[in-house]
DNA sequence: ATTCTCCATGTGATTTTATAACATTTCAAA
DNA sequence: TTTGAAATGTTATAAAATCACATGGAGAAT
């Protein structure tokens, strides 16, 4: 594990609040085992590795980061062996990507079946995931309004996070 | 701009409804001539052109597509050629950017400035634009709940469009 | 326990999407 | 008409994602 801004979990605004993030981590893991369990999944090595990788910061990740990290750790290090892993998890909504990022989080509410959005910081890099309303927004009344059937969405804020605007203002 | 083949789409949203599709491209581009020329744009003609070519359907099209029409029409055949192009366009609010599809699509409303949100068919691919109110959003209650500062919004629905769903019930 | 099958993993190759870096041209303003 | 900024063009490369096929392992069926 290298030395690097992570550790900072005490001081910084990540995913905007300050929370016990050691706890954060083995909660998602412990929820994901449980769901796997549940629903007869296989939470498999890399599944579970991929998935702690993910935990341990609440950014975005790209599929090639992860695969370093992969690497590091004696997985496979070909690109599909990533891409696998990410798809099981955000199929079975342990994780969500970002489109905008081209990039992937750990599901931040991996208990409640939720329509999830995301507010990401430019500055930062942070990205916190908020609930959202399944029947929100003017785009659901457009939908309505011509007869399109809404299967799935993505919503993503761009913007600064409560730490940096701090920052930015000093 | 003149002839209003657009009259229909103040209910509906243009790509799920009939409308005047040649006024829509001709309207369209110069709707773009006129904000250009107010703003002290250069509406070259490689970004005329890109305008024009996602201006003659209602999905969105990749910019590698986008590159092989401009190649055949004699422009530069290379990446940045259309990318740049692209680039001006979604900056001066006259085409956006599907996330979702790593695709582009024509501004339907160039003049007002919006906020856009977008449904896309996954049957058709065609897609539409409707206008988002981002205040009224579940997503903007989180954002003043934490401090967030929304600077942009991407949201896009995935589902069936309306004509779609009728061909699949039958 | 053995076999079989399904799913997951591993790997090499390729496709698709996007940007970097730099030369040349265009255009308008001084 | 010089000149400087913006736009275009080209080569090269980076970044993101998928294809195709071989291997392996867990569980069910025998």
């Amino acid at each position: 594990m290298t030395s690097d801004a992570r550790n900072n979990s005490t001081a910084t605004p990540l995913g905007f609040a300050r929370h016990d993030h050691a706890a954060c981590v083995s909660d998602g893991l412990s929820a994901a085992e449980t769901r796997c369990a549940e629903d007869g999944l296989r939470f498999t090595p890399v599944r579970r590795k991929v998935l702690e990788i993910l935990l341990q910061e609440h950014r975005a990740l790209g599929a090639y980061v992860i695969l370093d990290r992969l690497r590091e750790d004696g997985f496979g290090s070909q690109p599909p062996v990533a891409y696998r892993a990410l798809d099981f998890l955000v199929n079975h909504g342990l994780a969500h990507k970002i489109e905008r990022l081209n990039a992937f989080i750990a599901c931040a509410h991996p208990d409640e079946s939720h329509n999830p959005s995301f507010m990401i910081c430019r500055l930062c890099d942070s990205v916190a995931e908020a609930q959202s309303d399944p029947d929100q927004s003017a785009l659901s009344d457009a939908a309505r309004a011509t007869g399109f059937q809404i299967e799935r969405t993505v919503v993503e804020a761009e913007g600064i996070c409560p730490g940096c605007a701090k920052k930015e203002d000093s």
